[in-house]
DNA sequence: CTTGAACCTGACACCGGTGTCAACTTCTAC
DNA sequence: GTAGAAGTTGACACCGGTGTCAGGTTCAAG
């Protein structure tokens, strides 16, 4: 598919599609014409990105993990090595506090909202 | 406290902990020659600052939300507008999606850390 | 006093994903 | 073949919290 179907059905500027492969974390067959053209997995695959974006990582890590992810075809396509092994776990600690700290974040809003919300009408 | 007690003891840098007073988020008492003098309490505050940061609120709405919590002390000192209560409502929102993304991402990590360990060694 | 540590303000830079403008090319459908 | 939509590359800028350097002042201990 063509890079707008692409941003439209991921949600995805096209900027950050271009800026994806460049980075390694998505490849694209081209038209004769140089057109960019995707897989239809390539929908998933950016989801991926983003999550993986979302938790913190970046595209150098992240180009590091794709290949080693199972793709909806079967296994891995690449083993990670001990090192990237040793990195993925301190990422995954990472991610561990970062959800006590966004826990206990929304527990701050829900106390605000919930203080607000008893009064707000009444004196 | 002075500054590098405070940088200290919260493990935040000196740097912030400024920026935090610039933008509001802060404040401190000044000694006659213009030395910052933090009370107690903003250690707790800090962190509260920090957790609120790493769950992507920005310095604008934190010094929104600070008066309006209970401090150690009693009662939240502000109460939020409702227009206020309605955006952090939005946060509390994106955070849960935040928290989701986390989680899967982790479950990512696990998948591929997994997927090496039971090879690495063996052929 | 004097001295060294600690603090002050202000400024510059970074990161890194993303928006956007520009100038040009390709595709598609008439 | 031609017009208009869609795509291409490249460059510039932003955000916003943080590190850091510079030049000067204050604090605390001797």
């Amino acid at each position: 598919m063509r890079i707008g179907e692409l941003a439209a059905r991921t949600g995805v500027g096209q900027r950050s599609l271009r800026y994806y492969e460049q980075q390694g974390l998505l490849v694209s067959d081209r038209t004769p014409g140089g057109h960019r053209d995707f897989p239809e997995r390539a929908v998933d695959r950016v989801i991926r990105i983003q999550e993986l974006y979302a938790a913190g990582l970046n595209s150098t890590k992240i180009a590091q993990i794709l290949p080693c992810m199972r793709d909806e075809d079967g296994g891995p396509s690449v083993r990670a090595t001990p090192a990237l092994v040793a990195e993925l776990a301190a990422e995954r600690g990472r991610i561990d506090r970062m959800i006590g700290d966004l826990v206990r974040s929304r527990e701050v809003l829900d106390e605000v909202i919930e203080a607000a919300a008893g009064r707000t009408t009444a004196a």
